[in-house]
DNA sequence: TTATAAACGAGACGGTACGTCGCGTCTTATT
DNA sequence: AATAAGACGCGACGTACCGTCTCGTTTATAA
C-alpha cells in the first residue's frame, strides 16, 4: 500500500528497525518548500495556472527533484489537500450537537480553504490510483470510525433516541459539504452547517437536548 | 442558463419560423455520431483519456465539424452528462417517501453505472474549467429546484410538518451517494437510498405517513 | 525511400499525377524560417548551442510544427548539411587537374563551412536511419559517378595513362576530407586540396600535362 | 596529450616509487568490470545507447566509483576505443608496400568490426564534445605519426622517391576507409586496401621494388 | 442554371505543459 | 581512502491536446 506523503521512499519506515539507509537521505527541507511552493502559485495564479515547472522553480529546485518524490502533479496536489485536511478537530465534550457541528463547521472550514479544485482533483487522484485511494479511503474510515462511536456513546447516554444508523448519519453530515463544494458551488457556511446537524439529529434528539442549535 | 444541445445555431433555431437557412444544412446524424463516439470512448478511457481528436476520428468526422456545434470539449461533455442525467425520474405520485425513494435510488444507480473515475473526472474539469463549471452547476440547478419544488408541494399537501429545509433535505439525499462513491468507495444500493429517504424525512412525516418505507 | 527534407509528406511528388492534397497546406515559408534559424543558431552559438526550442523561438514557429517536417534533431541538422553540400560545382574544362582540383578544393570549402559537428551528425543520422541513409548515399552516388566518368573522359582523351582505378582515385580526393574534418581536425585549405590531387594524379598524368599543379 | 588509462592517480603512480598509500586501495578488478561493461553495452545499444548509469550498474559498480577514474564518459569512452585501436599492427619489416597493405587492411578490418554506426556515433560525440575530441585526436595524432616515420625510414633507406608528401600519403590510405564506411557503405575488403596503397605509392615507388603489389 | 452560402473532411499551425533521460556533482554510511 | 547508494541541479528532448486556421469538396437554396 501506498502512502500518500512523498512516496517511492522504498523499504523503510518499519516500525522499530533503525534502518539506516544508504545513499545521500532525501532533503525533507525540499519536501516542505515544494509543497509551499505549490500552495503559493495555487494562491496566486489559481489551480489553473499551477504547472510543474513554475513550481520547481518557486521551490528552488529541479524538476526531477519533484517528481522523485511525487509522480504526478496530481498526486502532488492530492498530498497538499490531505494534509489540509488533517487539521479538522473532533472533540467530544459530551454535547453532541455542539460537538457534531464543530466537527462539521471544521470541514466546511477546511473544504473552503483547500477550495474545490484541489479537491476535485484528489477525488480524481483517488479514483486513478488505487493504490492512492485506498490510502486516502482508509485515512477516511479512520475518522468516520471516531465519528460514529461518538455517536455510538451518545446513544448509549441516552442522548440520542436509538434505532438510528450513526452511519448514515455521518454520511448526511459529511456528504451534503463535498457535494456542495464539488457540484453546487454554494457557500459552505457555519449555518448551512449547523442546520445539516438540526437535521440530521432532530428526530433522534431527547426532549432535554435542545432541539434547535443557535450558532 | 446555458443552452443544452449543440450551440451555436445562430439566429431562430425556432421550431415555428420556417426560416430555411441557405447554404448546406447541418447533417443531424453527425450530432449522433459525435455523442455516441464521446460516449464510447469515456467508457472505455475514461473522463481523462477523452481527446477531441479521439472523438472527431472515432466518429469520423472532422474536427472542425465538431468545434462548429461545441465550443469546447468541456461543453461537449456537459451535454453528454446533462442527457445521461434526464434519464433519472422525477416522478410525483403523491406518495412522497416513494418518490423520493425512486429519485434516490435513481441517481445511485446512475452513478454506479457511471463509476467513480468518471464522476471523480467530471468534478475535476468543472473545478477546473471555470466555463464548464457553471455550465454543469445550472443543469444540476434545475434539477434540484424540481426536487425542492416537489418537497415544497408535499409539506402544503400536509404531507410533511412545516419547518424543515427542504434544500437541506435535497442536499443529504443526494450529497451521501457523491460523497460514498467518491471518498468511502461504499457500495450505493438500495436499501442505502431508502435509508437515506428514511432519515432525511423521519422527523418530518406525519403520523398519517408510514415512517418506515421498505424497500 | 525517405527523401532527405521535410518529410512525412505521404503520398504525392508522384510524377505527372497533379495530386490535390486534402486539407491544409504546408507553408513553404515555414520550412525556410527553420532551416534559416537552424543555421543562424548554430553559427551564433556554435553546435552545443542548438536546441529545438532555440531553433522553434527564433523561427517564430511552434515545435510541434518543427517536429511535423522532421522527426528529431539530428534530421533537422542533417537536412540543413545536406542542402549546403549539394552546392558542390562539378566543371569539366578539359584541364583535368584544374578540374579536379577546383572539386576537390570545393568540397573542401562546404565541409569547412558546415562545420565537422554538422557532417557528424550527419554521418550518426544516416547510419541509424537506414531509409535516411539510402538516400543519402544515392545522392552521393550521383555525384561519385559524375567524377567518375569524367576521369574516363580524360583517360580516353589519352591525358591520363590507362591502368588506374578512377573510383580509388576519387575516393582519395575526397575520403581524406572527410577524415580531416572528422578526425585529425586539421584545416582543409586549397593546398591541400591540390596536393591531394596532385599525389592521386601523378604517377598517370602524361608528360604533356604538367607534373605539379601550382595555386 | 591526455592519459591513456584511468587517470586521476594523485601523486606518483611511478612504478619504482613503493608509495603505499594511506586509505583503502583501488580494486584493479573494478576497472576491468567498467571497461567490459562499456564495452558490452556499447555493443549491443551503440554509442548513443551508452549511458553511464547503465554502465555502472551493469559493472555492478557505483556511479562515484566510475567517476573517480574517469571524469567524463568521453574520455572512458575513448579509453575503450583506443584499447581497440592498439591492436590495429603497425609493423616494419622493410617492405614498405606489405607494412602498408597491412596496416590498411588491419584498420580496414577493425572498421568494419566496429560498424557503421559505432564510428559515425564516435565523430559526433567528438565534435559536440570538444574534450573528447581532442581526446580522441591526440590518439590518432599518435598513431599517424607512427605512420608517418615508417614513411619517411622507406624514403631514407631510398625505396621510395623523395619529394612526397608522407602525410598525405597517409591520409589517402585511412581516409578513403572512413569515407566508404561512413558515406558510400561500399565494403571495406583486403582488396581495397591493397589498391588503396598501390595507388598512393605507385609513383613513388623505385625500380627495385614491385610496382603492383598483388593480393 | 448558375451563383452563393454554408457544412464538411483533412490536416497544418501556435501554444502550453507534461513527464523523461542523461550528465556530472553532492552527501551519506560502510568497508 | 575507496566504495555503494542514491539525491540533486540542470538542460534538453519529444509528446499530447487544445482550439484556430486554411485549404478543397459537397450540398443545399436563391437569383
Amino acid at each position: 500500500m501506498a502512502d500518500a506523503g512523498p512516496g517511492d521512499a522504498g523499504p523503510g519506515a518499519g516500525p522499530g528497525a533503525a534502518r539506516t539507509r544508504r545513499g545521500r537521505p532525501r532533503d525533507a527541507e525540499v519536501d516542505r518548500r515544494i509543497l509551499a511552493a505549490a500552495g503559493e502559485t495555487i494562491a496566486a495564479h489559481g489551480y489553473a495556472g499551477l504547472s510543474v515547472d513554475a513550481v520547481a522553480e518557486r521551490a528552488g529546485v529541479a524538476k526531477t527533484t519533484l517528481y522523485r518524490r511525487w509522480p504526478t502533479k496530481a498526486r502532488l496536489v492530492a498530498d497538499l489537500v490531505s494534509r489540509m485536511q488533517d487539521e479538522v478537530p473532533l472533540t467530544e465534550t459530551g454535547d453532541v450537537v455542539g460537538d457534531l457541528t464543530r466537527l462539521t463547521a471544521g470541514i466546511a472550514g477546511s473544504l473552503t480553504a483547500a477550495g474545490a479544485p484541489l479537491v476535485a482533483d484528489l477525488t480524481a487522484s483517488m479514483a486513478h490510483d488505487p493504490d492512492f485511494g485506498e490510502t486516502m479511503r482508509a485515512r477516511w474510515a479512520q475518522w468516520r470510525r471516531a465519528a460514529v462511536e461518538l455517536l455510538g456513546r451518545a446513544a448509549e447516554r441516552g442522548v440520542l433516541s436509538p434505532g438510528f444508523d450513526p452511519e448514515v448519519v455521518v454520511d448526511q453530515l459529511a456528504g451534503p459539504l463535498y457535494y456542495r463544494l464539488l457540484f453546487t458551488g454554494d457557500p459552505l457556511t457555519a449555518e448551512y452547517a449547523a442546520a445539516l446537524v438540526d437535521a440530521a439529529l432532530g428526530a433522534h434528539l431527547r426532549p432535554e437536548g435542545p432541539t434547535s442549535h443557535a450558532r
